[in-house]
DNA sequence: CTTGTATTATGTCAGGCGTATGAAAACAGA
DNA sequence: TCTGTTTTCATACGCCTGACATAATACAAG
């Protein structure tokens, strides 16, 4: 009966247009009328699809981690199959690195949800349950790689888990041009060079 | 002539209580109200001391800077004299994660501080020149370690004082509880123990 | 005590915010 | 065409913000 207008595309092209805000001016910046503005729609009508801030917030921050995970398997098919576990580990990294520009736009919306996160258990928990199953993924990988002989076994899988978690700390810097891109894909690459088959 | 009243001292009280606000309830909530409230003076008081909220908040982001250098120091004395260059770079490392109350407020507000400086050219100089600075030390560190043959030689010095620049990435994996401390603890040891004198 | 300055207290202001309301417009079915 | 629902839009309310202005107070020097 109604007018048909495709909801969640309209959502998403909202979801873009606050990106773009919370990318150049920052997560407060990030208002109902500033991302009507910036959505190219009135306030009412984005009214219309989001109810109310924190609603297209965590909108917003479902879909980047939808498209961080979209490029990861994006990257993925262009492997070789199966591909290598140090190759699969590399992607992530990268592909969680401000390098291009929609990789920037998702990478501070993470930070910025991440910051938000701290100060609120709700999110807290949602936040940190996706984080440990990203732990959770790269461990597996370890694991087997560790089982399959291509780390040496000295190696404590936990710990080599956490060290490059600890690695998405390059987006950090990388934002605040303390280290090149260049440098930090160096540093990742010799990383896992050395954790994959380093002293054999 | 007039009322005796330090004001240094007074600034920092205020700054303390932004700490508290910003490690409680987060950034945006630091209101000069609210900080008013939270350091117990009128809100004319606060505006006294700091002209702007600009100004509070950059007085209060290097005084936390001091403090985390203070406590480095601090460590620092502690160690053997002159301390193993493995040993600096631990503590350096773990005085910068947020494993105790005071490191995790000052931690929370260079977070803050730091999403803020990507979208604000002048504070990103800013905070850019600080954490260059940061990272010529461990580059001095790592540099002189490899001519004392503390590291192996065919470890590349840039590489690696990049790698232990992202560790600190572990902060925000323990704000959101995806790693424990201790493991972020033993995985920084293990890193550093594998770089002094890994396959030697 | 008087004076002058540092300090404290209080009130006001315009502006931006999230949200609510209500009516107009668009449109698919009967 | 008529009807009922979705979509659009403008406006308004109440609240909070940073900032400014102004008045009251405290206190050291002369």
């Amino acid at each position: 009966m109604p007018k048909q207008v495709d909801h969640r595309e309209r959502r998403e092209l909202i979801a873009r247009a606050l990106w773009r805000i919370v990318d150049q001016q920052g997560w407060t910046r990030a208002t109902m009328r500033e991302v009507a503005r910036e959505a190219g729609v009135s306030l009412g009508q984005l009214q219309h699809y989001f109810s109310s801030r924190g609603e297209m917030l965590v909108f917003a921050m479902e879909f980047a981690s939808q498209q961080t995970s979209a490029r990861i398997d994006r990257g993925l098919a262009a492997l070789d199959q199966p591909p290598h576990p140090r190759d699969v580990l590399r992607l992530v990294l990268t592909e969680m690195l401000p390098l291009r520009p929609d990789a920037r736009a998702t990478s501070r919306m993470n930070a910025a949800y991440v910051l938000e996160a701290m100060h609120d258990p709700t999110l807290q928990r949602q936040v940190g349950i996706g984080l440990r199953d990203g732990r959770a993924m790269v461990g597996r990988l370890i694991r087997q790689a560790l089982e399959d002989g291509q780390i040496p076994p000295d190696r404590d899988p936990d710990i080599e888990t956490d060290l490059i978690l600890a690695l998405t700390g390059f987006a950090t810097l990388i934002e605040l041009d303390v280290v090149e891109p260049q440098a930090a894909l160096a540093a990742i690459h010799q990383h896992l060079d050395r954790l994959f088959r380093a002293d054999a």
